[in-house]
DNA sequence: GGCTTGATTCGACATCTGTCAATATCGACA
DNA sequence: TGTCGATATTGACAGATGTCGAATCAAGCC
């Protein structure tokens, strides 16, 4: 599990920059494909946007039609991707993202080189 | 399909901002599901950092050891994903991603909300 | 210690996915 | 028109994935 960056200071490559290596992709596939499910996502965001930035999954589950040990998987993945850590504090266990990781993507997929024009969602660049 | 995002205002906002909806979850889970093969990552950025920004079946194809069926489920994949298009030109398909939607996912995954501490991803372990 | 509640793990199952070989389609060009 | 090269589609199949119920583990409480 190498979510490290590939050493030296090609940091956050963007993909438009140069083609991917295989070590590479397959570390952002990883991550990527945890957020490839709709549970996942919302979990994700739930969590990220829970007061605090943390919450238990009591709180979250509620949220879902699926059952406890269904969530606890997709809770299992999004963390093996390194996208979310948890901690257990008494009875509960409590979950925050890695706003690294998240970050991380996000700077993989700025298609600076591809002429982006400044479409839909013109994210004013800060 | 519906790519487009949800009408109205909130445009992009980010997974921290708010719990996603079921809706666009799902749309979103899309896009990323296709992100989460590395030879799909691989074409992409294949496509994305080929000059002109685009590129024909016969330049991507020789980069990977799989076959041509193969290749073309991958590239309908992220095309039906919404992140590529394609074109044919005589004899040749040429494909290039289409900046918007990898834009799009980008702003998704900018977690202002959760206080990100330094941007460049900075592995930062805590 | 024995319950109760919260959460994970296990085992099973149906479905989805990635891959290939074979075949079909589309354009170019003799 | 027929053939050829470039892509796409089809059909099949092994392996991965999402889901559940049952069992298990962890911590607090009687």
């Amino acid at each position: 599990m190498s979510n490290q960056l590939p050493d030296g200071g090609e940091c956050c490559s963007p993909l438009a920059r140069e083609p991917l290596t295989e070590d590479w992709a397959g570390d952002l596939a990883r991550m990527f494909k945890a957020l490839g499910d709709p549970v996942r996502l919302r979990l994700l965001s739930l969590i990220a946007s829970h007061a605090g930035g943390e919450a238990c999954v009591c709180d979250i589950s509620a949220s879902f039609d699926l059952s406890q040990p269904t969530i606890s998987h997709h809770l299992k993945v999004l963390r093996a991707a390194g996208l979310l850590d948890c901690e257990r504090r008494g009875t509960w266990v409590y979950y925050w993202v890695i706003p690294s990781a998240l970050h991380q993507l996000s700077a993989v997929l700025l298609t600076e080189g591809a002429a982006v024009p400044s479409p839909t969602c013109a994210e004013a660049p800060a």
